[in-house]
DNA sequence: GAAGGATCTGACCGATCGGTCAGCTACTCT
DNA sequence: AGAGTAGCTGACCGATCGGTCAGATCCTTC
């Protein structure tokens, strides 16, 4: 792995369980067996480490989100649905730290990007009808799920993948099954 | 309202918006009218002031849960989610803050008491099965109500507190409705 | 009016922050 | 061998951080 490459890494798990303003580029730096000054050579600042740690992850999510409007029946939404929760899986860090910290990181070209995607996906699952409660049953889906699979972790959870993948996908599909179908 | 409370009123919500290593001594007084040495005559330090603004949320959540080993019937069990949703709505801010900043906040009292709190009540709420999905299901409504009841309003949304009362309890009831009821 | 405690302030401290810059080293290409 | 470039470093910068301290101001009590 290049020097690079290990910086991201770092410092996305040091943005995510410290917080981004918590954590220094010293520290990175100290963790990365490197110098600050070598940092800030492959990152021109620390705005631009942060993007660099989590836009693959947005990138992504977009790519999932692409089809959100072609969904058609209740196959299609479950389909969606694994596909979402294959996402957080994969990149529960980079979703922990959005969730958790993105309000606080608004000016952030790549935190905007993600709220959109956000705000796009909650329209969609709230059936288009905005009421209260397919709203919430949204927002704990989500904000559930991005806690479970990484502040969680912290109390000394540990679950095999398979298992919590299958779990996660079953809980959210009850949450998140429209109303038409419930 | 005095000068001390004003300040732990203030910091609460900055240390929930902006998180707590974001918040400055000086912004708080700034935000407060006075002068960053009249925050710490009132609060000895930093950690003090955190200290000070969820502890009084932390004591009454303690108090929410003092009947938890008492519950018996699935009444006893609605009646205390209802009592515990209404501690979610009254200490929103505190609940929102510890949930999401908590574990880089460790080494702090009032934190570890809270998390005492929270394995305790993850305890009871998984049936003393332990089961993976059991677990699930009361992390995602924890996490889950607290990323609604403060993180989402960031979205513009805002809704009358006796509906999202409803909703909650609703939501939360199915989640965690045991498995001998389900 | 004198005394005394509570409240508040500006000046100041050492430490650390993100960031700049000149220069060192090692490797590649001609 | 020489030029150029990528990677990396220590020294240094101004700004801000949490925190200390001596003293000003205000209000109560005698």
């Amino acid at each position: 792995m290049s020097t690079q490459e290990e910086l991201r890494v770092i410092a996305l798990a040091e943005f995510t369980s410290a917080g981004y303003s918590a954590t220094s580029l010293q520290r990175i730096a100290e963790l990365a067996g490197v110098s600050k000054s070598s940092v800030l050579y492959h990152f021109a600042s620390k705005e631009h480490l942060l993007e660099a740690a989590i836009s693959p992850a947005i990138d992504q999510m977009e790519m999932v989100l692409a089809p959100l409007e072609t969904i058609g029946n209740l196959d299609d939404r479950q389909r969606f649905l694994e596909d979402f929760v294959d996402f957080l899986l994969m990149y529960r860090l980079e979703v922990n730290m959005f969730i958790n910290q993105g309000p606080s990181l608004v000016d952030v070209p790549v935190i905007e990007r993600a709220s959109a995607l956000v705000v796009r996906l909650a329209q969609f699952f709230s059936d288009n009808s905005q009421s209260l409660e397919e709203n919430m049953r949204f927002g704990i889906a989500l904000g559930g799920a991005a806690y479970m699979l990484c502040t969680a972790s912290t109390y000394g959870l540990e679950f095999p993948a398979d298992e919590t993948r299958a779990a996660l996908i079953s809980i959210m599909s009850e949450l998140l099954v429209p109303i038409s179908a419930r």
